[in-house]
RNA sequence: UCCCCGGUAGCUCAAUGGUAGAGCAUGCGGCUGUUAACCGCAGGGUUGUAGGUUCGAGCCCUACCCGGGGAGCCA
């Protein structure tokens, strides 16, 4: 006798009619006297798996009657094609075996609190809505890979232990290295203009840290950030460069995820709307969209807060460029526009359906004088900056680069509440485990 | 750091200052078409912690602890 194919959920339609085996884990499970309805998920998907007592071994349908929720198990049975099952696929099981018997565990298809939920994290990236985030987070991932990689960027890594404040404004998580301090690094950026220097077109793309006491739906306190940098850009490169990719990125999703987006009951129209041109506001004009708003308490000259943000990106159907902003509010590392002094070259893109910023990038001060000076204003030590100086010491060049965070970029394409979702194990302020 | 809200069974929540409850989950039994809650039975509690007020506190007061949402800051 030979032993039926293992293969998974998501291969079933090419097996109909054909006898294969599962591997997985029992999902939910309903009980009518002599058959059982199991759901089985192996990861790629959930089928219904159905065992008539006078079909399988005595022994399958009674350890399947008492194995609960997550129980592992294997089973061999018929592909069919059913109206009647959820997926519009069936297994009529003939054979399997539980390899292990649960009983009692903590996720129910009750609801639950985001504590118990993040204290089960570990087990919560089971749930459906969870498997189906993490698949539009991979697909994220490996969209912006193959968008930069198409368009002849080189990655280049930056390290996550740093000697110094990459900016200099947020609050850095310290480390003991070897009796030094060091911190976890706020920012790839000085490293990627570095990189952009000796590559033309880079970008770097890991593991962040912001140790600043934020406790909204839009921060984490590690998070991924995509950061291109690109050597001879203007700002208006770099924002072209931007919505290409959110648009890419939109498109990508909807083209392999649409059944996991289907999941999480997103509503696709606002995706296919992500369509280029998107809407370019300078600051000037956004402050005068606020201040026509009656809600706002916004002053010109301040940077925009989160309410700002919200009716700025509730006022567009796609996200916002806006674009160069009082220098005062921006970073030193920014060049000032020629055509206005008092203006940093630098862009926000606000995300749709408020989710907030979800990329802050600019053009580069190439000028080493200038920089230098920058530096000193904002009463930052030049010691550490030296090696950046460099880079406008030797062959300094215009250059450009933004930062993308991408669990905000997952939150708001997957349509979520809260970026804490759209990490596989977020990390916040009061939350550190699992 | 500041403002607001919460903490009662494994989970989600009830309970005028007067005997702590329900649903789900779990266990056992029943049912051949179930689709988040089929029917029956059963077990399950130091009401976040420490004080205080009161004849009597889950409920009122104080402090602390732990969460959640928001501000600031940012992606």
């Amino acid at each position: 006798m030979t032993t039926p194919p293992v293969t998974t959920i998501e291969k079933l339609s090419q097996h109909v009619g054909e006898t294969v085996t599962l591997q997985g884990w029992l999902y939910d499970k309903s009980s009518k006297g002599k058959l059982h309805f199991a759901k089985l998920r192996d990861g790629t998907g959930i089928v219904q798996c159905v065992l008539f007592k006078n079909d399988v071994p005595e022994k399958l349908f009674e350890d399947v009657g008492h194995a609960g929720q997550e129980s592992s198990i294997v089973l061999t049975g018929l592909v069919k094609a059913e109206p009647r099952a959820p997926g519009g696929y069936e297994i009529d099981v003939q054979s399997g075996r539980v390899l292990q018997a649960v009983q009692g565990y903590p996720i129910t298809p009750k609801e639950h609190g985001p504590d118990f939920l993040l204290n089960n994290r570990h087990l919560w990236l089971r749930s459906r809505r969870q498997w189906a985030l993490m698949r539009v987070r991979d697909a994220v991932i490996t969209a912006i890979r193959r968008f930069y990689d198409e368009r002849g960027f080189v990655c280049i890594d930056s390290p996550i232990f740093t000697p110094s404040a990459c900016e200099g404004t947020s609050t850095l998580f310290e480390v003991d290295y070897f009796e030094q301090k060091a911190y976890l690094t706020q920012s790839g950026q000085l490293y990627g203009e570095a990189a952009a220097m000796a590559m033309g077109k880079i970008y770097t793309f890991g593991p962040t840290f912001r140790a600043e006491k934020s406790k909204t739906r839009r921060h984490l306190t590690e998070f991924w950030m995509l950061e291109p940098e690109v050597a001879f850009a203007s700002l208006e490169d770099i924002m072209q460069l931007a919505e290409d990719m959110l648009v890419f990125l939109a498109q990508e999703v909807l083209r392999r995820r649409r059944p996991e987006l289907e999941a999480l009951e997103r509503d696709l129209s606002k995706l296919e709307r992500i369509v280029a041109p998107f809407p370019r506001l300078s600051y000037d004009e956004a402050a005068a969209l606020l201040a026509k708003h009656p809600e706002s308490t916004f002053k010109y000259g301040d940077d925009f807060g989160a309410p700002d943000e919200t009716i700025i990106s509730n006022s567009f159907d796609r996200p916002v460029l806006v674009h160069r902003y009082p220098h005062e509010v921006k970073s030193f590392y920014m060049k000032r526009d020629p055509a206005d002094p008092r203006k940093a070259l630098c862009v926000d893109v606000l995300g749709s359906e408020g989710v907030g910023e979800i990329i802050g990038g600019s053009q580069r001060e190439d000028d080493y004088e200038t920089l230098k000076a920058r530096i000193l204003e904002s009463k930052l030590p030049l010691e550490p900056y030296e090696w950046y100086l460099d880079l406008r010491r030797y062959g300094s060049v215009p250059h450009s680069g933004f930062g993308l965070g991408l669990e905000r970029t997952v939150a708001w394409l997957a349509g979520i509440e809260h970026v804490r979702e759209a990490s596989p194990f977020p990390r916040m302020m009061y939350r550190l485990s699992p």
